[in-house]
DNA sequence: AGTTTGACAGCAC
DNA sequence: TGTGCTGCCAAAC
């Protein structure tokens, strides 16, 4: 959160409701930086301010993405927040999805 | 200041 | 359906 840009990622992070999802594109693109994508996932994985709902960050098409290597906690956060997952995948993750999509 | 490194995404096997 | 490769971007070396 040294960057604007990071800080603004974190700040969306935060808004994202128990219970719904955002991709990594997503977020990105509500920082104002479409495609950076990946370049989110550097930010979170070094950014370490707690108090944040990282796991609700997963990867497009429903996948997990990463949780610093601890994928079992990721699913089993989101699955506390009533979110089913399968197979490494969140189910009907479209309809999770955060920010509502038009 | 240049290079390497990923908690990504999409398309081609 | 699943795996691999390439393109992209910001951060850390």
């Amino acid at each position: 959160m040294t960057t604007p840009f990071a800080r603004r990622v974190l700040g969306i992070v935060g808004r994202i409701p128990p219970g719904r999802v955002a991709t990594y594109g997503d977020v990105a693109r509500a920082a104002g930086r479409p495609g950076a994508a990946r370049a989110v996932g550097t930010i979170m994985r070094r950014a370490g301010a707690p108090g944040l709902p990282y796991h609700r960050v997963i990867a497009a098409g429903g996948r997990l993405g990463g949780y610093g290597g601890l994928p079992g906690l990721k699913a089993a956060l989101l699955a506390a927040e009533g979110l089913v997952v399968r197979r490494g995948r969140v189910v009907r993750f479209a309809a999770h999805r955060w920010p509502r999509r038009a």
